[in-house]
DNA sequence: CGCGGGTTTGATGATGCTCAAGCCCGGTGG
DNA sequence: CCACCGGGCTTGAGCATCATCAAACCCGCG
Protein backbone atom coordinates (compact mmCIF):
# COMPACT_ATOMS: atom_id res chain seq x y z
CA UNK A 1 0.00 0.00 0.00
CA UNK A 2 1.15 3.64 -0.97
CA UNK A 3 0.88 5.56 2.40
CA UNK A 4 2.86 8.73 0.88
CA UNK A 5 -0.32 10.40 1.38
CA UNK A 6 -0.36 10.17 4.97
CA UNK A 7 3.61 10.72 5.25
CA UNK A 8 3.27 14.52 2.92
CA UNK A 9 -0.31 15.44 5.90
CA UNK A 10 2.32 14.24 8.85
CA UNK A 11 5.19 15.50 7.37
CA UNK A 12 3.61 19.05 6.95
CA UNK A 13 3.39 19.64 10.87
CA UNK A 14 5.97 17.57 12.12
CA UNK A 15 9.32 15.62 11.00
CA UNK A 16 9.68 12.04 11.44
CA UNK A 17 12.59 9.51 10.39
CA UNK A 18 11.89 7.21 7.86
CA UNK A 19 12.74 4.70 10.73
CA UNK A 20 9.22 6.63 12.69
CA UNK A 21 7.57 6.21 9.32
CA UNK A 22 8.43 2.23 9.66
CA UNK A 23 6.84 1.89 13.17
CA UNK A 24 3.41 4.16 12.13
CA UNK A 25 2.71 1.35 9.91
CA UNK A 26 1.49 -1.50 11.88
CA UNK A 27 -0.85 0.64 13.70
CA UNK A 28 -3.03 1.04 10.82
CA UNK A 29 -5.24 -1.33 8.69
CA UNK A 30 -5.69 -0.46 5.14
CA UNK A 31 -9.23 -1.24 3.24
CA UNK A 32 -10.77 -0.13 -0.20
CA UNK A 33 -14.44 1.12 0.16
CA UNK A 34 -16.22 1.39 -3.37
CA UNK A 35 -18.71 3.78 -4.12
CA UNK A 36 -22.04 4.37 -2.33
CA UNK A 37 -19.93 1.70 0.35
CA UNK A 38 -21.18 2.57 3.92
CA UNK A 39 -17.82 2.19 6.05
CA UNK A 40 -19.54 3.30 9.77
CA UNK A 41 -23.39 3.59 10.04
CA UNK A 42 -25.99 4.89 13.09
CA UNK A 43 -26.16 3.17 15.79
CA UNK A 44 -22.78 1.58 16.29
CA UNK A 45 -19.88 2.19 18.30
CA UNK A 46 -17.32 3.98 16.08
CA UNK A 47 -13.60 2.99 17.00
CA UNK A 48 -12.58 3.80 14.12
CA UNK A 49 -10.96 7.14 12.66
CA UNK A 50 -10.30 7.36 8.48
CA UNK A 51 -7.60 9.02 6.91
CA UNK A 52 -8.20 8.85 2.95
CA UNK A 53 -5.52 7.77 0.94
CA UNK A 54 -7.64 8.11 -2.56
CA UNK A 55 -11.08 8.93 -3.54
CA UNK A 56 -13.72 10.93 -1.18
CA UNK A 57 -15.82 9.92 1.58
CA UNK A 58 -18.89 12.12 3.41
CA UNK A 59 -20.66 11.48 6.62
CA UNK A 60 -24.03 13.06 7.53
CA UNK A 61 -27.06 12.39 9.81
CA UNK A 62 -30.34 11.53 8.62
CA UNK A 63 -33.29 13.30 10.57
CA UNK A 64 -36.67 11.94 11.17
CA UNK A 65 -38.55 13.54 8.27
CA UNK A 66 -35.75 11.48 6.51
CA UNK A 67 -34.04 14.38 4.73
CA UNK A 68 -29.66 13.58 4.86
CA UNK A 69 -27.12 16.68 5.91
CA UNK A 70 -23.92 16.26 5.68
CA UNK A 71 -21.50 17.28 8.19
CA UNK A 72 -18.69 16.74 6.35
CA UNK A 73 -16.56 15.65 2.76
CA UNK A 74 -13.24 14.19 3.07
CA UNK A 75 -11.28 14.05 -0.14
CA UNK A 76 -7.56 12.54 -0.70
CA UNK A 77 -5.28 13.55 2.56
CA UNK A 78 -8.59 14.65 5.15
CA UNK A 79 -9.48 12.65 8.57
CA UNK A 80 -13.01 11.51 8.96
CA UNK A 81 -15.13 9.81 11.73
CA UNK A 82 -17.99 10.34 13.98
CA UNK A 83 -15.63 12.43 16.35
CA UNK A 84 -18.39 12.17 19.25
CA UNK A 85 -18.92 8.62 18.73
CA UNK A 86 -15.18 7.94 18.61
CA UNK A 87 -13.90 9.66 21.37
CA UNK A 88 -16.74 9.25 24.08
CA UNK A 89 -18.04 5.65 23.24
CA UNK A 90 -21.34 7.25 22.99
CA UNK A 91 -23.41 5.40 19.58
CA UNK A 92 -23.04 7.16 16.22
CA UNK A 93 -26.00 9.27 14.73
CA UNK A 94 -24.18 9.52 11.57
CA UNK A 95 -23.31 7.31 8.21
CA UNK A 96 -20.20 7.55 6.85
CA UNK A 97 -20.11 6.45 3.06
CA UNK A 98 -18.07 6.10 0.22
CA UNK A 99 -18.88 8.32 -2.54
CA UNK A 100 -17.10 7.50 -5.15
CA UNK A 101 -14.23 4.36 -4.84
CA UNK A 102 -11.69 4.78 -2.12
CA UNK A 103 -9.00 3.47 -0.53
CA UNK A 104 -8.59 4.53 3.53
CA UNK A 105 -6.30 3.84 6.18
CA UNK A 106 -8.08 2.84 9.80
CA UNK A 107 -6.95 3.51 13.20
CA UNK A 108 -8.70 2.52 16.04
CA UNK A 109 -9.06 4.59 19.27
CA UNK A 110 -6.90 2.16 21.43
CA UNK A 111 -4.37 2.15 18.85
CA UNK A 112 -3.96 5.74 18.51
CA UNK A 113 -3.60 6.36 22.19
CA UNK A 114 -0.82 3.73 22.07
CA UNK A 115 0.63 5.50 19.16
CA UNK A 116 0.47 8.91 21.27
CA UNK A 117 2.88 7.32 23.81
CA UNK A 118 5.08 6.03 21.42
CA UNK A 119 5.55 8.65 19.29
CA UNK A 120 4.99 11.75 20.97
CA UNK A 121 5.06 13.67 17.92
CA UNK A 122 1.84 11.90 16.85
CA UNK A 123 0.29 13.64 19.75
CA UNK A 124 1.33 16.72 17.86
CA UNK A 125 0.44 16.09 14.73
CA UNK A 126 -3.17 15.08 15.93
CA UNK A 127 -3.11 17.96 17.89
CA UNK A 128 -2.65 20.44 14.97
CA UNK A 129 -4.95 18.47 12.47
CA UNK A 130 -7.75 18.75 15.26
CA UNK A 131 -7.03 22.46 15.78
CA UNK A 132 -7.18 23.06 11.85
CA UNK A 133 -10.93 21.01 12.00
CA UNK A 134 -11.84 22.84 15.20
CA UNK A 135 -11.00 26.05 13.00
CA UNK A 136 -12.71 24.92 9.89
CA UNK A 137 -16.31 23.66 11.89
CA UNK A 138 -16.07 27.23 13.68
CA UNK A 139 -15.91 29.15 10.17
CA UNK A 140 -18.75 26.90 9.19
CA UNK A 141 -21.14 27.66 12.12
CA UNK A 142 -20.11 31.60 11.27
CA UNK A 143 -21.44 31.47 7.88
CA UNK A 144 -24.64 29.41 8.48
CA UNK A 145 -25.78 32.15 10.92
CA UNK A 146 -24.62 35.00 8.81
CA UNK A 147 -24.97 34.34 5.44
CA UNK A 148 -27.88 33.63 3.24
CA UNK A 149 -27.99 30.34 0.89
CA UNK A 150 -27.27 32.21 -1.84
CA UNK A 151 -24.33 32.91 0.09
CA UNK A 152 -23.38 29.77 1.25
CA UNK A 153 -23.37 28.52 -1.82
CA UNK A 154 -20.83 30.81 -3.57
CA UNK A 155 -18.74 30.50 -0.40
CA UNK A 156 -18.99 26.69 -1.10
CA UNK A 157 -17.70 26.77 -4.40
CA UNK A 158 -14.96 29.08 -3.15
CA UNK A 159 -14.04 26.66 -0.56
CA UNK A 160 -14.19 23.12 -2.23
CA UNK A 161 -13.59 24.10 -5.78
CA UNK A 162 -11.80 20.48 -6.63
CA UNK A 163 -15.37 18.49 -5.53
CA UNK A 164 -18.20 20.84 -6.83
CA UNK A 165 -18.01 19.39 -9.78
CA UNK A 166 -17.27 15.95 -8.95
CA UNK A 167 -20.05 15.27 -6.87
CA UNK A 168 -24.06 14.91 -7.04
CA UNK A 169 -25.84 18.63 -6.69
CA UNK A 170 -27.76 17.34 -4.08
CA UNK A 171 -24.80 16.77 -1.98
CA UNK A 172 -23.68 20.01 -2.26
CA UNK A 173 -27.36 21.15 -0.99
CA UNK A 174 -27.72 18.76 1.75
CA UNK A 175 -24.21 20.54 2.87
CA UNK A 176 -24.74 23.98 2.93
CA UNK A 177 -28.93 23.19 4.81
CA UNK A 178 -30.89 23.79 1.52
CA UNK A 179 -33.48 21.21 -0.37
CA UNK A 180 -31.89 19.95 -3.68
CA UNK A 181 -34.66 21.86 -5.57
CA UNK A 182 -34.12 25.34 -4.13
CA UNK A 183 -30.87 24.66 -4.91
CA UNK A 184 -31.23 24.12 -8.33
CA UNK A 185 -33.22 27.63 -8.87
CA UNK A 186 -30.52 29.30 -7.02
CA UNK A 187 -28.20 28.27 -9.61
CA UNK A 188 -30.58 29.10 -12.27
CA UNK A 189 -31.25 32.65 -11.13
CA UNK A 190 -27.18 32.89 -10.70
CA UNK A 191 -26.07 31.81 -13.94
CA UNK A 192 -28.35 34.53 -15.70
CA UNK B 1 -4.44 34.57 42.34
CA UNK B 2 -6.82 31.21 42.81
CA UNK B 3 -5.86 29.08 39.65
CA UNK B 4 -8.12 26.12 41.40
CA UNK B 5 -10.30 26.14 38.62
CA UNK B 6 -7.73 25.70 36.13
CA UNK B 7 -6.19 22.49 37.88
CA UNK B 8 -9.38 21.07 38.02
CA UNK B 9 -9.72 21.37 34.31
CA UNK B 10 -6.12 19.61 33.79
CA UNK B 11 -7.00 17.05 36.31
CA UNK B 12 -10.02 15.80 34.02
CA UNK B 13 -7.66 14.46 31.52
CA UNK B 14 -3.78 14.56 32.84
CA UNK B 15 -2.45 14.02 36.15
CA UNK B 16 0.33 16.36 37.10
CA UNK B 17 2.48 16.41 40.07
CA UNK B 18 2.09 19.74 42.78
CA UNK B 19 5.50 20.67 41.61
CA UNK B 20 4.73 20.69 37.74
CA UNK B 21 1.70 23.14 38.29
CA UNK B 22 4.23 25.10 39.74
CA UNK B 23 6.17 25.09 36.63
CA UNK B 24 2.90 25.92 35.23
CA UNK B 25 2.20 29.27 37.10
CA UNK B 26 4.73 31.67 35.02
CA UNK B 27 2.85 30.56 31.47
CA UNK B 28 -0.14 32.67 32.10
CA UNK B 29 -0.91 36.05 33.18
CA UNK B 30 -4.32 37.06 34.63
CA UNK B 31 -6.52 39.97 33.85
CA UNK B 32 -9.59 41.44 35.72
CA UNK B 33 -12.37 42.36 32.89
CA UNK B 34 -15.59 44.53 33.49
CA UNK B 35 -19.21 43.97 32.31
CA UNK B 36 -19.23 44.31 28.54
CA UNK B 37 -15.05 44.88 28.48
CA UNK B 38 -13.85 43.97 25.31
CA UNK B 39 -10.85 41.41 25.52
CA UNK B 40 -10.35 40.79 21.56
CA UNK B 41 -11.53 42.62 18.70
CA UNK B 42 -11.93 42.72 14.88
CA UNK B 43 -9.15 43.46 12.94
CA UNK B 44 -6.46 42.20 15.25
CA UNK B 45 -4.32 39.47 15.48
CA UNK B 46 -4.90 37.08 18.42
CA UNK B 47 -2.32 36.38 20.02
CA UNK B 48 -3.26 34.59 23.05
CA UNK B 49 -6.14 32.41 24.31
CA UNK B 50 -8.17 33.05 27.42
CA UNK B 51 -9.12 30.32 30.56
CA UNK B 52 -12.45 31.41 32.24
CA UNK B 53 -11.73 31.50 36.20
CA UNK B 54 -14.71 32.83 37.06
CA UNK B 55 -18.03 35.53 35.13
CA UNK B 56 -18.38 34.71 31.34
CA UNK B 57 -17.10 35.79 28.01
CA UNK B 58 -18.86 35.85 24.74
CA UNK B 59 -17.04 35.74 21.16
CA UNK B 60 -19.62 37.00 18.13
CA UNK B 61 -19.41 38.29 14.77
CA UNK B 62 -20.50 41.49 13.52
CA UNK B 63 -22.45 40.68 9.62
CA UNK B 64 -22.28 43.66 6.92
CA UNK B 65 -25.90 44.54 8.52
CA UNK B 66 -25.08 45.05 12.01
CA UNK B 67 -26.47 42.06 13.03
CA UNK B 68 -24.56 40.14 15.77
CA UNK B 69 -23.63 36.15 15.70
CA UNK B 70 -22.86 34.43 19.01
CA UNK B 71 -20.23 31.95 17.89
CA UNK B 72 -19.38 30.98 21.79
CA UNK B 73 -20.05 31.20 25.32
CA UNK B 74 -17.12 30.70 27.65
CA UNK B 75 -18.93 30.32 31.47
CA UNK B 76 -16.24 29.53 34.42
CA UNK B 77 -13.92 26.30 32.97
CA UNK B 78 -14.05 26.67 29.32
CA UNK B 79 -11.13 28.32 27.14
CA UNK B 80 -12.24 31.09 24.61
CA UNK B 81 -10.32 32.84 21.68
CA UNK B 82 -10.79 32.97 17.96
CA UNK B 83 -9.25 29.92 16.78
CA UNK B 84 -8.54 31.13 13.38
CA UNK B 85 -6.36 34.26 14.06
CA UNK B 86 -4.77 32.09 17.19
CA UNK B 87 -3.67 29.75 14.89
CA UNK B 88 -2.99 31.17 11.87
CA UNK B 89 -1.97 34.24 12.72
CA UNK B 90 -4.41 36.11 10.37
CA UNK B 91 -6.22 39.35 11.21
CA UNK B 92 -9.89 38.48 13.48
CA UNK B 93 -12.97 38.73 12.42
CA UNK B 94 -14.69 38.32 15.98
CA UNK B 95 -14.96 40.28 19.06
CA UNK B 96 -14.84 38.38 22.65
CA UNK B 97 -16.51 40.13 25.27
CA UNK B 98 -17.03 39.96 28.93
CA UNK B 99 -20.65 39.47 29.74
CA UNK B 100 -20.25 40.01 33.24
CA UNK B 101 -17.46 41.19 35.41
CA UNK B 102 -15.00 37.84 34.95
CA UNK B 103 -11.48 36.80 35.35
CA UNK B 104 -9.07 35.01 32.87
CA UNK B 105 -6.20 33.64 32.07
CA UNK B 106 -3.46 34.49 29.65
CA UNK B 107 -1.71 32.45 27.38
CA UNK B 108 0.10 33.24 24.71
CA UNK B 109 0.38 30.96 21.40
CA UNK B 110 4.26 31.60 21.73
CA UNK B 111 3.99 30.55 24.86
CA UNK B 112 1.78 27.49 24.42
CA UNK B 113 4.53 26.03 22.17
CA UNK B 114 6.98 26.45 25.01
CA UNK B 115 4.95 25.01 27.20
CA UNK B 116 4.06 21.64 24.91
CA UNK B 117 8.11 21.35 24.84
CA UNK B 118 8.22 21.59 28.56
CA UNK B 119 5.49 19.80 29.67
CA UNK B 120 4.16 17.12 27.42
CA UNK B 121 1.44 16.12 29.36
CA UNK B 122 -0.15 19.95 28.79
CA UNK B 123 0.00 19.05 25.32
CA UNK B 124 -1.92 16.54 25.78
CA UNK B 125 -4.46 18.30 27.54
CA UNK B 126 -5.23 20.68 24.97
CA UNK B 127 -5.39 18.11 22.47
CA UNK B 128 -7.91 16.46 24.65
CA UNK B 129 -9.60 20.20 25.04
CA UNK B 130 -9.81 20.66 21.37
CA UNK B 131 -11.14 17.58 19.92
CA UNK B 132 -13.88 17.96 22.86
CA UNK B 133 -14.32 21.27 21.48
CA UNK B 134 -14.53 19.94 17.87
CA UNK B 135 -17.28 17.26 19.10
CA UNK B 136 -19.42 20.43 20.26
CA UNK B 137 -18.96 22.33 17.63
CA UNK B 138 -20.04 19.49 14.90
CA UNK B 139 -22.94 19.02 16.85
CA UNK B 140 -24.09 22.63 16.49
CA UNK B 141 -23.50 22.27 13.15
CA UNK B 142 -25.66 19.12 12.60
CA UNK B 143 -28.39 21.29 15.17
CA UNK B 144 -28.29 23.93 12.75
CA UNK B 145 -28.79 22.15 9.72
CA UNK B 146 -31.45 19.69 10.80
CA UNK B 147 -33.76 21.38 13.46
CA UNK B 148 -36.45 24.38 13.76
CA UNK B 149 -35.67 27.53 15.17
CA UNK B 150 -38.20 26.40 17.91
CA UNK B 151 -35.91 22.81 18.46
CA UNK B 152 -32.51 25.04 18.55
CA UNK B 153 -34.38 26.89 21.43
CA UNK B 154 -35.37 24.14 23.38
CA UNK B 155 -32.16 22.11 22.84
CA UNK B 156 -30.00 25.35 23.50
CA UNK B 157 -32.10 25.42 27.53
CA UNK B 158 -31.22 21.91 27.65
CA UNK B 159 -27.78 22.30 26.91
CA UNK B 160 -27.21 25.09 28.88
CA UNK B 161 -29.28 25.34 31.31
CA UNK B 162 -26.59 27.06 33.39
CA UNK B 163 -26.78 30.33 32.16
CA UNK B 164 -30.20 30.74 30.30
CA UNK B 165 -31.62 32.76 32.91
CA UNK B 166 -28.49 34.86 33.70
CA UNK B 167 -28.16 36.68 30.19
CA UNK B 168 -30.25 38.36 28.31
CA UNK B 169 -32.38 36.66 25.66
CA UNK B 170 -31.02 38.66 22.57
CA UNK B 171 -27.44 36.77 23.42
CA UNK B 172 -29.52 33.82 22.93
CA UNK B 173 -31.30 34.72 19.53
CA UNK B 174 -28.10 35.60 18.23
CA UNK B 175 -26.40 31.63 19.14
CA UNK B 176 -29.08 29.97 17.44
CA UNK B 177 -29.71 32.04 14.53
CA UNK B 178 -32.97 33.95 14.92
CA UNK B 179 -33.87 37.27 14.88
CA UNK B 180 -34.62 38.46 19.03
CA UNK B 181 -37.95 39.58 18.05
CA UNK B 182 -38.97 35.91 16.76
CA UNK B 183 -36.97 34.32 19.66
CA UNK B 184 -39.62 36.26 21.57
CA UNK B 185 -42.74 34.79 19.54
CA UNK B 186 -41.43 31.64 20.29
CA UNK B 187 -41.26 31.86 23.26
CA UNK B 188 -45.18 33.33 24.14
CA UNK B 189 -46.03 30.75 21.84
CA UNK B 190 -44.35 27.90 23.60
CA UNK B 191 -45.26 28.74 27.30
CA UNK B 192 -49.43 28.87 26.62
C1' DC C 1 -35.84 0.50 -25.48
C1' DG C 2 -37.48 1.30 -20.58
C1' DC C 3 -36.01 2.04 -16.02
C1' DG C 4 -34.30 4.93 -12.21
C1' DG C 5 -31.81 8.53 -10.06
C1' DG C 6 -30.74 13.19 -10.38
C1' DT C 7 -32.14 17.71 -11.81
C1' DT C 8 -35.44 21.28 -13.20
C1' DT C 9 -39.72 23.94 -13.05
C1' DG C 10 -44.00 25.71 -11.14
C1' DA C 11 -47.71 26.53 -7.71
C1' DT C 12 -48.56 26.93 -3.04
C1' DG C 13 -47.52 27.43 1.82
C1' DA C 14 -44.73 27.71 6.17
C1' DT C 15 -41.04 29.70 8.54
C1' DG C 16 -38.70 33.40 10.05
C1' DC C 17 -37.41 38.53 8.97
C1' DT C 18 -38.30 43.69 8.84
C1' DC C 19 -40.13 47.63 10.52
C1' DA C 20 -42.69 50.12 13.71
C1' DA C 21 -44.97 50.82 17.93
C1' DG C 22 -45.72 50.01 22.73
C1' DC C 23 -44.44 48.14 27.16
C1' DC C 24 -41.66 47.02 31.18
C1' DC C 25 -38.24 48.14 34.39
C1' DG C 26 -33.99 49.52 36.50
C1' DG C 27 -31.13 53.52 36.80
C1' DT C 28 -30.33 58.54 37.14
C1' DG C 29 -31.02 63.22 38.07
C1' DG C 30 -33.98 66.89 39.78
C1' DC D 1 -40.24 60.87 45.57
C1' DC D 2 -41.15 61.51 40.88
C1' DA D 3 -39.95 62.26 35.95
C1' DC D 4 -37.42 60.75 32.55
C1' DC D 5 -34.48 58.02 29.90
C1' DG D 6 -32.74 53.93 27.54
C1' DG D 7 -32.27 49.14 26.74
C1' DG D 8 -34.49 45.00 26.37
C1' DC D 9 -38.60 42.52 25.51
C1' DT D 10 -43.18 42.06 23.27
C1' DT D 11 -46.71 42.44 19.65
C1' DG D 12 -48.56 43.03 15.05
C1' DA D 13 -48.76 43.71 9.92
C1' DG D 14 -46.57 42.76 5.82
C1' DC D 15 -42.94 40.53 3.33
C1' DA D 16 -38.80 37.59 1.77
C1' DT D 17 -36.82 33.36 1.87
C1' DC D 18 -36.98 28.79 1.50
C1' DA D 19 -39.75 24.23 1.84
C1' DT D 20 -43.21 21.03 -0.01
C1' DC D 21 -45.37 18.58 -3.46
C1' DA D 22 -46.08 17.24 -8.04
C1' DA D 23 -44.85 16.89 -12.70
C1' DA D 24 -41.64 16.81 -16.36
C1' DC D 25 -37.17 16.20 -18.13
C1' DC D 26 -32.56 14.38 -18.82
C1' DC D 27 -29.36 10.80 -19.34
C1' DG D 28 -26.49 6.87 -18.25
C1' DC D 29 -27.17 2.02 -17.92
C1' DG D 30 -29.05 -2.57 -18.06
Amino acid sequence: MDISVLQQSIGKYVSLSAQEYEQLIPYFTCEKLNRKQLLFREGAHIQQVAFVLSGCLRSYSVDESGMEHILQFAPEGWWITDMLSFLKGTRSHLYTESIVDSEVLLLSRERQLDMFDALPKMERYFRIVTENALCATRQRVIDTLSLTARERYLQFCDTYPGIIHTIPQKYVAAYIGVTPEFLSKMRSSLYR
